[in-house]
DNA sequence: AGCTTATAGAAAATGTTTTTCTATAAGGCG
DNA sequence: CGCCTTATAGAAAAACATTTTCTATAAGCT
């Protein structure tokens, strides 16, 4: 997804795509890694030194309302990832923290009516990327 | 799981299952629901009126080393469900909050290892529970 | 029963997230 | 293009959640 599809989906909802939200949105999306809001604020920071950590707060509320970002909790920690549209699967890579989603979801849940009415579900892989096995320090 | 069981596996750890411990870990137990830190200690205060949050934390941060509890974010807060051993899925109700596990995972990781080598998995479905299900008030 | 040491719990400290407030700028409209 | 309305930025404060500290207690081994 680009950032003119996000663009207008924030419009669609009465948000705007300020020039702030426009650097934190580009760093998030181009990393393809998950960040908690101080990394995301801190890489930010040191790429333009601009945006406050306000911002970054108020741009993960407004991608959760949209659906546009996935949280996850590791360690206790709270982390986003930037999330394409449809549905997909994660594998998060421990080391590096970067996520690739996997298309293809053959789950009917249909299978589990039995337990009551699935809204949605999510499965997500952890383990070690590519670039990051066997490396003593992770990529 | 029985709280013997619990109760040996913490000593393994040399933990201690202090009677401050017993009244959480009971009321976790026989709930079959998930809990913020501060949801369970008001739970166990109304039935006991004993044991102080501190002490519902520290259960969690052994529990969860011990991999007897899993945790789920949930609207930005943090829940806790006692975990039975072995793999196993989730079904979490969204208004109840209880939580019913899914055995039988067919999961090949090995289908995935072009993405990396996957270390552990999980897949949790939400939805509403028979109990829930076209109740006005949830259970 | 006595001893060692993990734990309980109150209070304080820490860290994170949200709210408040004012200035600014996004973007719609003429 | 310039004006107007209103969402947003960001600093500071407040609120909230979690962890640490400290001392008394009790778990559980010998």
């Amino acid at each position: 997804m680009d950032l003119e599809t996000v663009k207008s989906k924030l419009h669609a909802m009465n948000f705007r795509l300020t020039q702030e939200r426009e650097l934190v949105l580009r760093t998030l999306m181009e990393s393809g890694e998950m960040f908690t809001a101080m990394q995301l604020y801190d890489r930010v920071k040191e790429q333009y030194n601009k945006v406050g950590l306000t911002t970054v707060y108020r741009l993960f509320e407004v991608l959760t309302k949209l659906r546009l970002v996935t949280p996850f909790l590791i360690d206790g920690e709270i982390y986003y990832t930037f999330c394409q549209g449809g549905h997909h699967h994660h594998f998060v890579c421990l080391d590096c923290h970067r996520v690739k989603n996997i298309y293809g979801c053959e789950m009917d849940t249909r299978d589990f009516a039995d337990l009551g009415k699935v809204e949605y579900h999510r499965m997500d892989l952890f383990g070690h990327c590519e670039n990051c096995q066997g490396s003593v320090q992770p990529c």
